[in-house]
DNA sequence: ATTTTATGTCAGCCATATTGACTTATTTGT
DNA sequence: ACAAATAAGTCAATATGGCTGACATAAAAT
């Protein structure tokens, strides 16, 4: 029972291994953000409106229900940002050709071109991280992440099927 | 300038290794913080709050300053938080002994237990992440994400020097 | 023909962030 | 000793982005 903070017990090494996971999460999904949110600003918007133009922009026709999945948050909460997207020419709405009820999200040409602004950045930082940790690093890096992950989600991040 | 798309094309694949950077960067946020956030919500808290509380106790008489900038938000943000968790116990205030215009923040007994609570189900979550990936792409995911974190606040996990 | 599904909308609530202005106590520097 | 800077707190107003509940419409599925 005793010794419960000496390296040599491995648990509490593991422990702190942990926290600093933790922490180190924290730290980066707080960095990873900051730039992109101050663009946003510019334009009146916040980062709710990001991940919808950085969904919309990857998966172009995309249905509502398919962006609900993955951000997963409510229609009514999506509704607002995705209308406001919708009425200021960022994001165009058709209805499905099989289905009728659906509503397939396509990006503008003017919401490429900020989504190509707001992802730059992002993009430029996990380069610079990427570039600087090297590649065995990187496999590491999604090796983790990509267990951290809802068993549904990851099939995204796997080789071929995409969908 | 042909074959912009061929996977011999080391850009192309630069482009998506990045963009799977970030999607795999938000899901596993995403579900990071999904289940704490179940917890808090039992306790009439949110995502905030936690985070006073896990870095308060990670330090444990740390000041208001110090705790502002770790969050990266303003002290009237942080007030109304801060506040709740002293007045319903969770948290502690006492003066600083050389300087006394701080209130240096600790766990209450009460706050300790909430912390670890919350922080389990996180713990657990990293913890099966690195399990499964192995010590090697746990090293990777530290490197990448280090280097992602804002220069001043990497030595915070940099071997010894802890403040 | 009925039920289920995809989507949208209205209304209200809450948490969390912001800015700006001001106060108090205490320390620091000249 | 006094002025300036600092640590912390507070009041007020505002915005974003979540939530629930209730309801509507159109189309697909059974």
């Amino acid at each position: 029972m005793a010794d419960i903070k000496s390296p040599a017990n491995p648990l509490f090494l593991r422990e702190d291994e942990l926290r600093q996971g933790i922490e180190m999460l924290f730290f980066a999904y707080r960095d990873f953000t900051a730039k992109a949110d101050q663009t946003l600003a510019q334009f009146g918007f916040g980062r709710a409106h990001h991940r919808v133009i950085y969904f919309v922009g990857r998966n172009p026709g995309m249905t509502v229900s398919e962006l609900l999945g993955i951000l997963h948050i409510t229609k009514q909460s999506l509704s607002r940002v995705l209308s406001q997207l919708v009425h200021q020419g960022f994001i165009t709405q058709q209805p499905g050709s099989t289905d009728r009820r659906q509503r397939l999200l396509s990006l503008t040409d003017k919401g490429a071109e900020l989504e190509r602004k707001l992802t730059e950045e992002q993009r430029a930082l996990i380069a610079r991280a990427y570039r600087s940790a090297g590649a065995d690093a990187v496999e590491g890096f999604r090796k983790v992440l990509l267990g951290m992950i809802e068993e549904g989600d990851r099939r995204r991040f796997r080789p071929s099927l995409p969908r």
